[in-house]
DNA sequence: CACAAAAATATACAAGTGTATATAAATGTG
DNA sequence: CACATTTATATACACTTGTATATTTTTGTG
């Protein structure tokens, strides 16, 4: 698709790439779609075949190759786009605690709601456990473990405002927390609507237990 | 393999099964495994095929008839087998708690090594997380359940002989250990020997703090 | 408008799949 | 020993899979 043109930069010589030729029109983007939208709760994305996603995508088998090695590739493009997604979503919740509510009550909410969304990704992220190649799985791990260690800087900055309790561990706590609520998300999934509400609660619940579990007065 | 033999019984007609024709050579219980020595990290067992499973017992792919229904059938018999595993060995840990040691170390730790064992079934309850056909995943439900309702049997009974603390909401925080010890096993299973003992500390830290963060004092 | 380059498709093939049907082997009973 | 009955295997078939190779379609550039 590009073109290595060699130009004089000062007396650096650097490249350009160049686009000559047909235009892409297939996005990889598509492809992409097509492995989610696939993906349910009785199918997990790494088990899907080049040829079930190329036909959903609408696209010839072969032109996968033109946009990912093969489906490890694809799958795992999906994960760090599910990561992604993860992350603007927490970073969205945060926004929206003002004062009143609760930081974990906002935080499990906004996690569940976007969760249950058409075509969201996240699913993905919960579903797809500890089976897999050994990149799809350091995939996932790799999304979890930036998860934890967002929580565990802000259970730091919590400690540095808070000025009756401390959370000890915080790698630990932030830890058990994201395993926690990722579990419980996925079982979210298969779950009917109407107990989303109480499985929420619940997991806010949990959440608390740890908080309180790993924090102690300050002695002064 | 049965046939059924009528017989009066008082003024009831009951029926015996009566073994005839050719000896069962082939066991269920060698099928299931060669299920279980084929999953593992990078597969897991709902995605075997069934050709794979005859190949590993060494029958020939029709026979699998005889002893299950279709691959669902095996899946969801090897995530019972599994189940009576967890529970035999919940329950050997109890024993092995005299005083000293604590109840959450103990089962922590047996929990973990018995993972670790060569064709262990335990590996297959913790890895395949939610996906795969609806039966398959009930299956999985009902053990983690049945680990969960166990669990909350045990610390409404703490609760009764404990004098100063009791744990509240026990259903819970028994769903929060239990989702919590099944995750970090799952990653235990991945992860390399020698950092097997550090993570059984984190577990026990983790379900502590769950305990810790649940419990209250008693009010007279 | 050619022409080259890239993108996408068409065709093809060997390998694997689930399972239907037919056959062979093994066993208890008369 | 037959004979019925059940277990296990053999053969076969239609279908799906990943991908190699050849071809067509589309596009930018001279």
């Amino acid at each position: 698709m590009y073109e290595k043109i060699p130009l004089l930069f000062g007396t650096e010589e650097v490249f350009v790439l160049k686009n000559v030729g047909r235009k892409a029109s297939i996005n990889s983007q598509e492809i992409i779609d097509a492995a989610i939208s696939l993906s349910g709760p009785e199918r997990s994305i790494s088990s899907l075949s080049l040829r079930e996603v190329t036909r959903e995508a609408g696209i010839a088998p072969n032109s996968f190759y033109r946009h990912f090695k093969d489906m490890e590739a694809l799958n795992i493009a999906v994960i760090e786009l599910a990561g992604k997604h993860l992350r603007t979503i927490i970073r969205d919740a945060r926004r929206l605690i003002i004062n009143e509510k609760s930081v974990v009550r906002v935080s499990v909410e906004c996690f569940f709601n976007e969760m249950n969304k058409e075509g969201s990704s996240l699913p993905i992220l919960l579903r797809e456990g500890t089976v897999g190649s050994g990149n799809f799985q350091a995939a996932i791990k790799d999304q979890l473990d930036f998860f934890a260690s967002e929580l565990q800087t802000d259970l730091v900055k919590a400690n540095e405002i808070n000025t009756k309790y401390i959370t000890e561990d915080t790698d630990v706590v932030a830890k058990a927390i994201t395993q926690l609520v990722f579990a419980m998300g996925g079982i979210a999934l298969n779950a009917e609507a109407d107990q989303l509400e109480s499985m929420i609660e619940e997991t806010v619940k949990m959440v608390k237990f740890i908080l309180k579990g790993a924090s102690k007065p300050i002695q002064d």
